[in-house]
DNA sequence: TCCATATTTCAATTATTATTGAAATATGGA
DNA sequence: TCCATATTTCAATAATAATTGAAATATGGA
């Protein structure tokens, strides 16, 4: 990822509204939440709502699937691995750095979630300098 | 860490100067980098680059510390460890987590920088939920 | 002291983003 | 078909943020 990209998302969740839609999001899992349930439980009114879900949704954070009348969103994930992992980045000339596939993605979580599967990390001792 | 100050860092870091400039401070580590040093490697007037360095000082994912006529500034990186543990917080309902200290935290990896400590990790699975 | 340089403050302008009511669109159910 | 509801689009306004030249401040060195 790169920084103009980054900054996109970095500024999509710089407000209140949006970074509660997309923690929602998040913490609801890959199932999502129609559209209108996030208005209620977040008190926004439709069209500012709309707003900000367009909004996230240009900048790939979350997906909308749609459901007969309904919509339901879900929080991209491997959006926000990137992200976090672009802010990490060879974090202090990249001295002896846990990668940042261990520290920050939540993919295999994810995976481990799905297939039942017991959870494994390997801590991997950067070399380079 | 509340939404409300957690949209506030993410704003900060949701513009593209700003965010470069963060970015070269967490790859350059604790010892910081001079403000003109900053403004000469990314291409800033002094006055944009005082703007800033300021609004990344005063959210607290930066601070400064004179040195003589010049600012040395650095990245706080346990600002950067809070917000990255906010926005993965609870991640999925919290399922199987890895807990945010183990997944995004990156201060045990400095201090071991600092002690020249071998890295370790653990792995916890989150029993709850 | 005087000068050169680092940085900030000020002020004016420009640009961008957020909010929201009203209207439009889409869909399922009666 | 007609209605109720979910969501978006439109349009106007309001609010906020970014940019930058010029001036001010601070500091070390000659």
């Amino acid at each position: 990822m790169e920084t103009l990209n980054a900054a996109e998302l970095l500024a999509a969740l710089g407000h209140e509204s949006r970074l509660s839609i997309f923690r929602l999001l998040v913490e609801a899992g890959p199932d999502g939440v129609i559209a209108s349930v996030i208005g209620e439980q977040l008190g926004l009114p439709s069209t500012t709502l709309s707003f900000h879900l367009a909004h996230l949704s240009r900048v790939g954070l979350i997906r909308g699937q749609k459901e007969g009348r309904f919509i339901r969103y879900s929080a991209e994930y491997p959006t926000m691995d990137e992200l976090i992992a672009f802010l990490t980045r060879n974090c202090c000339h990249g001295k002896a750095c846990l990668p940042k596939t261990a520290t920050c993605d939540t993919t295999a979580k994810r995976r481990e979630l799905a297939t039942g599967a017991a959870a494994t990390e390997k801590l991997i001792t950067n070399p380079a300098e």
